[in-house]
DNA sequence: GTTCTAGAAC
DNA sequence: GTTCTAGAAC
């Protein structure tokens, strides 16, 4: 039988080399970005940051995304998921250093419930998987759309905890439907630490602004 | 993923 | 008139 003929470049479903969805993989060579690495994942700084701290656990293995992953990347999934819980912890331990041991621990959990979020977008842009990192003020001139805010705030984001507790009693994971994950994208704003539904982003950002700046005590909601 | 900008919304 | 959103980008 014949084969029909090899489309060359012109195939805009396959990035090239340059094209902005292999950011990540130009960015894991930049020490400009890198922030750490062990023998299985990089971990960069977001080139475009949506908060004051915000990081992104990407795999040396060539892991397209998440929904690639099978049950036999668990132990990977569940170290990107640890490296991740590291990175918020060099953020506040300093902090923390005043008290006892068990204090600490309780705080470090605290820290990741009400200061990080650590997950994935159900539709990821950028080629490679990569698990975020970022810290909950969302305050950072990068976080411009309520694409942004959404993919954040939303079922849209898939904690990684959920994630690895989804793999490992099911062995394997769950795709969302690209309709509902749109309409997730395209939910009216709503504040994340408040009933506040903003009527837009500036109104949005002002809000957070109020949350960031009123933040005086770790328990302040 | 971002940038740019037309035109909708105010 | 200005602010804001949303769709194209070869």
């Amino acid at each position: 039988m014949k084969r029909k003929p090899k489309i060359i470049s012109s195939d805009a479903t396959v990035p090239k080399k340059h094209h902005w969805a292999m950011g990540l993989l130009v960015s894991m060579e930049d020490p400009q970005y890198k922030v750490k690495e062990d023998d299985k994942v990089t971990v960069i700084k977001d080139k475009y940051p949506k908060a004051q701290y915000h990081y992104l656990v990407i795999p040396k293995a060539d892991i397209p995304s998440l929904w690639h992953i099978k049950k036999e990347n668990e132990d990977l999934l569940i170290h990107m998921h640890c490296v991740a819980e590291d990175l918020t912890r060099q953020h506040k331990e300093s902090e923390f250093l005043y008290v006892s041991q068990v204090v600490t621990v309780i705080l470090f959990y605290v820290v990741i419930l009400f200061y990080f979020s650590i997950g994935y977008h159900a539709v990821p842009s950028m080629q490679r998987l990569h698990l975020h990192v970022i810290s909950t003020d969302f305050n950072s001139p990068c976080l411009k759309t309520k694409y942004h805010w959404n993919s954040f705030t939303t079922p849209f984001f898939l904690h990684s905890a959920d994630i690895c507790n989804q793999l490992r009693e099911k062995g394997e994971l769950k795709k969302l439907k690209s309709e509902e994950s749109a309409q997730h994208l395209n939910t009216a704003l709503k504040c994340h630490k408040c009933p506040t539904t903003p009527k837009n982003m500036p109104d949005l950002k002002r809000h957070l602004l109020a949350h960031f700046t009123g933040r005086n005590n770790p328990f302040d909601p």
